[in-house]
DNA sequence: ACGTGACGGGACGTTCAGGTCCAGAACGCT
DNA sequence: AGCGTTCTGGACCTGAACGTCCCGTCACGT
């Protein structure tokens, strides 16, 4: 997330450091509201008040609230690939992709499935109206899906996986089964659908194992 | 969609024909307009406008706003599952499955995944806040899943899936792969994530087939 | 210590969306 | 045909959210 902050810093070069942790209250503070609430569901007064702050400070770091959604979507990108190069840079194994199913359902049974994914609820709140977040996110999606295919291929290396698997198509599709397991454990507030969309894709990934 | 549009009438019962044409009117637009342009963006002006109609017609036939959306996830509702019946009230084989697919990745293509899927899309926005929604959607979903499941299940009996797959969990990862897929395209502008979301699911069930 | 420029607080303006209301037109029933 | 009921139109109200502004405060360099 230090990516993110340091994006815009560069941007408007005159920063103290005091001003610099007021920005990122900010940004932290509307990111946590918009994805409990929904981005539309967020005013500005919301984050004013969460983040201990002013409205003169929100306009003085971002033009207007597209603005500040933006270094929203940038922050959870940054955050949800931060977390998961955590547990995908090393995989190399089936029981790999095992426990990386296990940390996401667990992660997301802990809320029963509200508020689904971060990125996922951006995406669809955001694509119609703000064609630059839309890139953002869908850039992000593509890393997410980059350090799976990453894994299956170091799979493929080590003889695990069968050389003929695509592993950029099984990056694809684990990622859009665990989009879709969180939009319908979201629905249902329930997390059992996400764990019978990403089994089903294991699954898959198991009948292309080197038996 | 006549189903929900009775559901309603039921509720009030004097309505004329007049009346209820108005009504069909109104939730007729609004379904559109908060398709393309999502729910929080659709203002009841826009409603207003591009029905016909006028303010109090709004709330004549709706109490709010509130109303009108669950009037409209209504009648996606409605709408989604008719098609898939008559898609998939007689699927007995696998390649009945792809033609499923096929429908559903043409129609898609032909918008280069905007707009996502009508009931996840609304899922996504309203799943925060409007509980009924919510429930009439996941309610939808589910419904959804067993057209799905009973297609599966008519392809284990005439003995072509094998009797120890599960069909309800393959047809709720098939839906998980569809929306997870819906989203990367909506996200990315491209239909084609949500063709190897699909394909993968597919691939999968065909590896259950009894060969 | 003193001045400059960035930071901070919050009152205020403006717009716009949701929601109300009432008078008149259209309908349907006897 | 006449009358009550329902439907229709659009003006109007209200509140809330976005965005502006101005002045006070603080930090830092000289």
């Amino acid at each position: 997330m230090s990516e993110a902050v340091e994006a815009v810093s560069a941007r408007t070069p005159r920063l103290t450091a005091r001003g610099a942790a007021t920005r990122a209250r900010i940004v932290e503070a509307a990111a946590e509201l918009m994805y409990v609430q929904g981005v539309n569901a967020t005013t500005l007064d919301d984050v004013r008040a969460a983040s201990g702050t002013s409205k003169s400070q929100l306009y003085n770091h971002f033009a207007d609230k597209d603005a500040l959604v933006r270094a929203v979507a940038e922050l959870w990108a940054a955050r949800v690939l931060a977390r998961e190069e955590a547990h995908l840079s090393r995989l190399n194994s089936f029981n790999g992709l095992v426990r990386w199913r296990n940390a996401l359902v667990q992660r997301n049974a802990a809320q029963n499935g509200a508020y689904g994914c971060a990125l996922g609820s951006m995406a669809t709140e955001v694509s119609d109206h703000d064609h630059e977040a839309r890139e953002t996110l869908s850039a992000t999606f593509q890393r997410w899906e980059q350090l799976l295919a990453d894994g299956l291929r170091r799979m493929q290396d080590s003889g695990r996986l069968r050389p003929d698997a695509d592993a950029d198509a099984l990056a694809t599709g684990l990622i859009a089964a665990l989009q879709g397991g969180y939009l319908l454990a979201q629905t249902a507030r329930n997390v059992r659908p996400m764990e019978l969309a990403l089994d089903m894709a294991l699954d898959h990934v198991r009948t292309l194992l080197t038996s």
